[in-house]
DNA sequence: ATGAAAGCGCTAACAC
DNA sequence: GTGTTAGCGCTTTCAT
């Protein structure tokens, strides 16, 4: 490996010098810059970024936490966050917790000894406790899931209005059966949305029946589609459905179609997130639009504020409810 | 920040035997290594990585290249990545190159630098030149996509035995118009499956005709369903489609859908990968198993073999034809 | 404008 | 079994 004395000794100046043009200071004359760019080519030099890191005690690393990579709702994000992260010359180290708590031992660990230099935390199974503590000391933002109250800044939408004009919609085209597939109710984003479903049927005056509510514990298409297996055993069969997450409501719109019965007039769908392949099911998907890209570019930004020190405010996102052929008929 | 002198004073001892507890060597005495254990303790010290890396010159991180991380079909390969990876201590830098030269670049730095030890490529439009040079002096092994007699290892399966069966399946049930929707044959994974799609026809007599080889630019739902609003109107309207992509397959089934027209009666079609989703259409798809996961965990070992300086053979994988609605009336 | 030198935190060769 | 010390490659302070 050829290093900075190398470049230094050809150029026939020293370390200093080549360490100030490497970083474009411009207290160092055109002539000798030169010398020292002729050198850097000559010699085919590139700048350790280990050495680099170890001297300014930065990784220029963010780690991301996700649950599961496969889906879509995450990959998104992700996008946004590598957008924004590139442009500010960081880079994204992928962690997939799977919900396991060691695995996420292992990423915590990361920042812990500045192998990153903060984290944007994604899953909702996080520990919170060690969450918070790593808080202390460490540049964190939560994305989508957040913990209140705790000081941890978070980007996210309003989960709760977000469920209620989903149901309220089903309410509007005139079911009053609805039945909810949620995920784990230990998560903040499965309480809020639950309220939101809640709500709506209230302020309708349709009473609340528990055995409506189903709950799944991934957010898979085989948890959608297991969900709506036992919906259609229900007695009072419900009309509609709401399921917190696009992929369950995929899967819960397969089983109707394998059961041979018809969305929506049998049974309407309303998703949440508005993946991509929500609009390429048989009927399309009525779903609730986060808008994931910009929730990523806004994480990263507000994450590397906060690494460089700044305070930072949450931000709460707009959503959108669209409606497609799972609830038009 | 506690640092490792900090712990080896107030131990009592020096700081090569922190580092020897630290790295678990057993030429420490039991005591020592617990006096040394409870300063650890009380400092709450974490070891920095950086120091680490910048003394053994090695950061443990595994750089992938992808073109598109909102591709089921890479995902399920990260995830095979992530899983060897993790249980090695190394860690994945996640990067999306857009197929962007730009963005290429910047990624190949980071292993020139030495952020990364060793690059695992999944982009088709990767920029070969600069990769040839770079896997002169760096770990590189290229997966899925790759590169014949460039002596940079691979893991992948056979294209054209698969695209010759998918292509076989289709004529075996009837079909003798035959489109192929095939993304940029720039790519050699495009040429082999086109290769795989004429060898089929060729068997069985089927005359070749270039106007039902139709080209998306990029492997999205949308590419599909433009492309086969342009199948719809060739003359001579082909009866089933072969796509070399299951996103592509399952745009290609959406705008037949919207033209009321039934699957596989009127158009059968087949697609390539197996990614979850395409057993959430209507109908289900037909289409060629790829062994993702197993492919992401054996590239993933090769590169680390490789970066330890191991010799390494490339790997072909199996495939499998897996027949669903998509094709079968 | 440039150079000498200290030091970021760690490991390992060498000495005892 | 443990300590001393050099050095990984870089940046930056302090001289000049």
């Amino acid at each position: 490996m050829t290093n900075i004395h190398h470049v230094a000794k050809e150029a026939g100046v020293s370390v200093a010098t080549v360490s100030r043009v490497l970083n474009g200071q411009n207290s160092v004359t055109y002539k000798t810059k030169l010398k020292v760019e002729e050198a850097i080519n000559k010699l085919n030099y590139e700048p350790s970024v280990l050495g680099r890191n170890l001297r300014n005690s930065e990784s220029r690393i963010l780690l991301i936490l996700i649950p599961q990579i496969s889906n879509p709702f995450y990959t998104e994000i992700i996008k946004g966050i590598e957008q924004t992260a590139i442009s500010l010359h960081y880079n994204i180290l992928l962690c997939e917790t799977d919900s396991s708590p060691q695995r996420e031992n292992i990423y915590f660990e990361l920042v812990r000894n500045k192998m990153a230099d903060g984290i944007i935390s994604m899953d909702p199974a996080v520990n919170r406790e060690t969450l918070l503590k790593l808080a202390e000391k460490h540049a964190i933002i939560q994305c989508s899931e957040y913990t209140p109250d705790s000081g941890i800044p978070y980007v996210t939408i309003d989960n709760e209005e977000a469920a209620y004009r989903a149901v309220n919609h089903l309410i509007q085209i005139g079911h009053r059966n609805i039945a909810m597939i949620n995920s784990d109710e230990t998560y903040l984003y499965a309480q809020q949305r639950r309220q939101g479903y809640q709500k709506a049927l209230l302020k309708h005056d349709i009473p609340i029946r528990p055995e409506y509510v189903l709950h799944a514990s991934e957010l898979g298409f085989d948890n959608g589609q297991q969900a709506m297996k036992r919906i259609l055993k229900l007695k009072d069969r419900p009309t509609a459905v709401f399921a917190v997450s696009d992929l369950l409501a995929i899967g819960a719109l397969k089983e109707v179609n394998n059961q041979r019965l018809q969305v929506p007039e049998d049974m309407a769908i309303v998703g949440f997130d508005k993946i991509d392949f929500s609009n390429m099911t048989y009927p399309t998907l009525t779903t609730i639009s986060q808008p994931m890209y910009k929730m990523g570019k806004i994480a990263a930004s507000m994450l590397i504020d906060r690494i460089k020190g700044k305070q930072v405010e949450s931000v709460i996102l707009e959503h959108e409810l669209v409606i497609r052929g799972s609830t038009a008929g």
